[in-house]
Formats: structure tokens, sequence, C-alpha cells
DNA sequence: GCGTAACCCTACGCACGAGTAGGTATGCTC
DNA sequence: GAGCATACCTACTCGTGCGTAGGGTTACGC
């Protein structure tokens, strides 16, 4: 025929970023098992079958979202907290890094994000980043109480951590919900509760539970 | 027939209980969508069309396990920090009791709990139970803020509640994949964690960025 | 002892959505 | 301009699992 075909060729490059666009938009409005292949598709303008034969089945595609956001979220964290700089300055860094980025994507990561901690596929995908936070965190903290030649038990340090980090994605879920709050504030706020915290145990005050 | 029924029949109060048991765990095994109703009515030795009868549909199962869980957890917190007691006396009550519920319930709770936070139908429940935590904190700490004589705006009040409430719930996570961690050790560690940051706040200290 | 209400079952209907079969058109290479 | 890989489609199959229709049996009140 001589018709104009009804929508362009694009290389397979092209489409599958489109795709995970599409992917991450419904999955994160639908959530993983009530969104839709044929929605995916559909929102990507392109058919159902191409979708299968680039990224795969439902699960892979899920996988493939988290995976690009979350390189994308990591890069931008990694490339604003220096690690030669003083643990608070770095903490401060990252922490506006984070919220910067969740600020920018609500819809998209947030809710990506808070999907795959329910379902068991992928509680792991996501548990192997959020570990990879709170290494990073606890190294962070180490380093500090290193440098006053203090020393606390590999546990307590990771359980710290982890704290942390849970406050963090908690402000994190917090600020995809308040459409009109500053990231910025956020960060700044979260940065008192962390470091005002983190400074006092770094120094060495710890609480011990009363007597009773 | 004379012979003896298969299995006794009992009360409807009793095999309410008995299924919504058998629907936490279930739930908690597999996750809301991969949880099928004829696996919960087999594990509460009934019938299918008894658990639409008395609970009604899955989605309202759901909500029926996570109003009783939330209950019963709800009022050991409460039964534990009574409202005359000095801020950090109450919060360290609220905490151990937390986490002593939450390492009493490993899999049912917390599973349950994670689960919720990532389907939509049930995440305003959640955020409901949520928001009563978010404003027992809030309410303590402007409490013990007003008794020195200090104040703060509401919504950093709100924001650092959110965090804490955040961090908790996320040493609950710790707490349930960690199967032989000691609640109580868990609290302190979240004590020490929430309540020197705290502290600092309630006294005036404050972190602000740096000019850049 | 007899009615009635509460308890309980074995089937099934039916929709929905993941994944595929099989085929068409377009552009790139030589 | 023949050949081939790549982009793309319509139209199915088929499993799974929610929710129900329709009917049986036990206990309890009177």
């Amino acid at each position: 025929m001589s018709s104009v075909p009804a929508f362009k060729r694009l290389p397979r490059a092209v489409r599958e970023q489109q795709m995970l666009d599409a992917a991450v938009k419904v999955f994160s409005r639908r959530g993983f098992h009530a969104a839709s292949m044929d929605e995916i598709a559909e929102d990507a303008g392109i058919s159902k079958p191409m979708v299968y034969a680039y990224l795969g089945t439902k699960e892979e595609l899920f996988v493939a979202c988290l995976h690009r956001e979350g390189t994308r979220m990591m890069q931008a964290i990694a490339g604003a907290a220096a690690p030669d700089l003083p643990a608070d300055e770095r903490l401060w860094r990252g922490l506006r890094a984070f919220f910067g980025f969740v600020g920018a994507h609500r819809d998209g990561w947030a809710v990506l994000y808070r999907q795959a901690r329910g379902e068991q596929p992928f509680a792991g995908e996501l548990a192997t980043m959020r570990a990879r936070l709170v290494e990073v965190v606890a190294g962070m903290l180490d380093h500090a109480l290193r440098a006053e030649g203090r020393e606390i038990a590999a546990i307590d340090l990771e359980v710290v951590a982890y704290a942390l980090v849970g406050a963090t994605e908690s402000l994190a879920d917090w600020l995809a919900d308040h459409p009109d709050a500053d990231p910025e504030k956020t960060a700044t706020r979260m940065m008192n509760v962390a470091w005002l915290g983190a400074a006092q145990l770094l120094h060495g005050v710890t609480w011990r539970p009363p007597a009773d």
C-alpha cells in the first residue's frame, strides 16, 4: 500500500526505553499485579508481542524497571557524596541527592519502590539495593568512629545504619505523598534527626534501658 | 447416616478466628495476590463458601486481618506506654512493647504489614494506622517540648515523628528477617538512635545546611 | 418430636490477563 | 533489486482463581 504507515518504525533501543517509561508509569499507578501487559503496551504505543520480544515476561519487565530506576538513583547519590569529605558533609550531600531524585520522580520511583517491598519475587532484588545503601552508611559511620579512636560492634553499626536508611525511605514516601513539599527541606529535616542522633553516638553517648 | 461427622460443627465466632488465623498465615507466606482463597479455606479446615459467608470477599478478608492484627498491636503499645510518664520512659516502653509484639508475631505481622504498603486498596487502611502512631509520637514530642518552654512548627514535628516511625518499622522488618535477634535489644538500639537524636532536638540543637 | 435456623458441602460459571502462533511490511546490505 | 534481518501486527489459547448456585445435615428452641 502507498498509504503512510500508521506509526513509525523505531530502533530497538528507543522502543525499549519507551516501554520502560510506560511500564514504570503503569506499575506505579496500578501496582504490579493490577497492571496489565496490554495497558503497558498500549501506553508505550506498541503491541503486546513487542514487549515480550524485547523485555520478556511481566516479572522480567518489572525487574528491568527496578534496575533502571535503581541504577539512576544510585548514580545520583554516588555522584553527590564524594568519599573524601567529612562524614556529616557526605551524609548531607547524599540525603540531598536522594530526596532530590525522589522529588523529581515522585510517582515513578517511590511507588515502584513501595511495590517491590511486598512482592516476594522482587523483595530480593530490592534487598540487594538496600543492603548496598546500608553498607555505605555503616561504612561511613565506622570511618567517622575510627577517626575518633572509637569502635562499636558490627551488628550495632548495621542496625543503626538500617534504622537510618529506613527513616530516609519513610520520608521519601512522605515526600511522594506530598506533591508540594520541598525535597531540600525534607533532606534538612532528615539530617536533623539522623545527624544529631548519630553525632551523639559517635561521641560515645549511649542510652541504656532503666533498671525497672 | 450414623457415621461420625467427618469434622465438628463449630459456632461462628470460633470459625471466624480460625479463618483469620489461616488467612494471616497464608497472606504472610504468599502475599496478597498469590494467596488463594482455596488455600486459606483448606488451611482453616473449612470450605471456601464458608469463608465468603463469614468474612466476605478476598479484599474484605485481608482488611479484617489487618484490622485484627493492628488492633492487637495498638493495644499492646497503648497498654505499655502510660501517658503520665516522662517522654523518654514512654518512648522506651512503647518501643519495647512494639518490638516485643513483632518478635512474637514475626511471620504473622511484619510480613502482612509489608504487603499492605504496596497494594493500593489497603494503603489507605494502613496509612490510617500509621497516622495514628505518628500523631501519638508527635504529641509526645510536642508535650516534652512545651515542658521546656520550646515550640516548633507542626510540620517539622510531623516529619520528625514520621521519620521515627519509619525507622522503627524498618527495624521491625529487620527483626522479622532475623529470627534469632532479640526484640528487647533491638528496642534498645532503636532507642539509641531515636532518643539521642530527639533529645538534641528537644534541647533546641538544630542542624543547618552549610552555606555552600 | 418437629420446625427452623445455623452450619457446611460439592460442584460449577465466568472473566481476566499472561503469553504465543503465525504472518506482514520495511529498510539495509551487497 | 534480491535477500535477509528487524520491526511490527491481529487474533488467538489456556490456566488460574474469585465468587456462587443449590442443596444437605446437625443442633436447638418450644
